[in-house]
RNA sequence: UCCCCGGUAGCUCAAUCGGCAGAGCGGGUGGCUGUUAACCACUAGGUUGGCGGUUCAAGUCCGUCCCGGGGAGCCA
């Protein structure tokens, strides 16, 4: 039965005849005595192994170097050396697997980031990358938790979609077609051959299929992956990203608002009171105020304030941006860091937004000159909820829709659902990677998901 | 996609005015009775991102392409 490093660490007392196993931090030699740090990625901390140099290993120690797989058998006991709680005083090791020190890229000190991206498979093997993945997996439960706490239903909306226009972004194209031979013969691809017999996407946003959902089971979440085609290179956009979005039947935009700040505070609060040891990682070495940072955020409301007034206040602010501040035009991300950095220094939701500036499906206020919607805004990562009452008034919708140059027809069944008891309902989506960088201090998205997706970028 | 900055040893970087391409770490070898980014000594390691140009001479200047970073747009 193997131990791992994590339960060794914890131990209250001596054990005899455990098994770990692991990989090679770090090796460190002496005459008689060799030390391997070993790390298993049950937790951040390696245990000491401590073997005799003549002890007889089947390999031979020369085999034994960073990144190298071992088992390790032996008696956990207190370490006589400063720096551990606890070592292994090994009988014997095994080596499951060698690393060739020359090639190993990964070396006992620290690298950069852009480093790591480049060698993706490997930098989970590292201090900080380690502790990114496990807090990454605890975010998903905790997300999972909440919903589940609060009455919502998880639901899983499906990846590919037919419908052309889901809000907001250029869209992967899903073919079953040769697309080599369409080109030859130079005609339009007829979608009509193709494996759904019309045009087929990757989804950009659960949102309309959940929309169905939460008009049948009432409060329902979907969290999964969504995928944008837009070229955008920056480090707080991927091409496949995951999105927490829950959707409230009977619900307004003031409660959806509600529910943003109460979901980022609990997210963020599960994550400093069960990843500590992970989390002191990205104080100590990404950014030192992360603590305090994190700890106002989850414990005071967030500023609430509409479009209109957001304009005031910029205009009020003498500074001098570099986009026009005229009512109708959209937030610049300068306007957004000015009211979130400076003005409020903390989260910050903007409602009510002009109606050309947002899509169809979102609510028409009584003014008739703004929609429902919703953004949260953070400090250091912008935008990480966008979210809108729906519209629920039929005729209202069709206005919308083909007001947008769409076909209603086209939507028939989310039409369907204004048809027959419809109610007012609203939801929100959450980026889980903007969450996980705001949580982490991580500047940039592509080191808080362990394989990134963004143009020209598809290696591992 | 646009703007700015960068690309030199496995990694992080230096190289003055255009004049012999270097350091630390990592690797290898040897030493050291318990180390903590161990320590000491020795040692190997380079098409200076690619192609073209200017020059007696290019890591350095010019053109172009590729890659990376930052900012912007789009958004979560």
């Amino acid at each position: 039965m193997r131990t791992r490093v994590k339960q060794a660490l914890q131990a209250q007392k001596p054990q005899n005849g455990l098994v770990l196993k692991g990989w090679v931090r770090t090796k460190r030699e002496s005459k008689g005595v060799v030390f391997l740090e070993l790390n298993d990625g049950s937790c951040r901390g390696n245990l000491q192994i401590v073997a005799d140099s003549s002890m007889i290993c089947a390999e031979g120690f020369e085999g034994i170097n960073t990144g190298a797989a071992v088992l390790a058998e032996g008696d956990l006991v207190p370490s006589p050396g400063r720096g551990q709680k606890w070592e292994l005083k090994a009988g014997s090791i095994q080596v499951l697997g060698y690393a060739d020190p020359k090639p190993y890229p990964l070396q006992k000190k620290r690298h950069s980031d852009e480093f790591l991206r480049s060698i993706a498979h490997l930098r989970p093997r590292t201090n900080k990358y380690g502790a990114m993945n496990r807090i990454r997996s605890e975010l998903s439960f905790a997300v999972h938790h909440y919903f589940r706490d609060h009455g919502f239903n998880y639901i899983h909306s499906p990846i590919i979609t037919g419908s052309d226009c889901e809000g907001a972004g250029e869209m992967f194209l899903v073919t079953a077609l040769d697309l080599e031979q369409p080109a030859v013969r130079k005609k339009p691809v007829d979608f009509a051959l193709d494996f759904f017999g019309k045009k087929a996407h990757l989804t950009v946003s659960g949102q309309l299929p959940a929309e169905s959902l939460a008009c049948a089971l009432g409060d329902v979440y979907t969290f999964g992956p969504v995928f944008r085609a837009e070229n955008s290179n920056t480090p707080k956009h991927a091409a496949e990203f995951w999105m927490v979005e829950p959707e409230m039947a009977f619900a307004d935009l003031d409660e959806i608002m509600d529910m943003s700040q109460d979901l980022v505070q609990s997210l963020t609060r599960h994550i400093m009171n069960n990843c500590s040891e992970d989390m002191e990682l990205f104080t100590r070495f990404v950014d030192q105020s992360l603590e305090e940072r994190l700890e106002r955020v989850s414990s005071r409301p967030f500023e609430r304030i509409s479009y209109s007034m957001v304009l005031e206040v910029l205009q009020k602010s003498k500074k001098n941006f570099e986009f026009p501040l005229e009512w109708g035009l959209d937030l610049q991300t300068e306007h957004e860091r000015y009211l979130c950095e400076e003005y409020f220094q903390g989260p910050v939701m903007v409602y009510n937004y002009p109606l050309e500036l947002k899509p169809f499906y979102m609510r028409v206020n009584d003014d008739q000159t703004t929609a429902a919607a919703m953004d949260v805004l953070l400090p250091r990562v912008g935008e990480i909820i966008g979210g809108s009452q729906r519209e629920e008034r039929l005729e209202v919708l069709d206005h919308r829709i083909r007001e947008a140059g769409l076909d209603p027809e086209e939507y028939w069944w989310y039409r369907d659902l204004r048809r027959y008891g419809s109610v007012p309902h609203a939801g929100f989506g959450l980026g889980f990677e903007r969450l996980l960088m705001f949580i982490t201090g991580a500047s940039n998205i592509r080191d808080v998901i362990p394989f990134p997706r963004t143009p020209n970028a598809l290696e591992f």
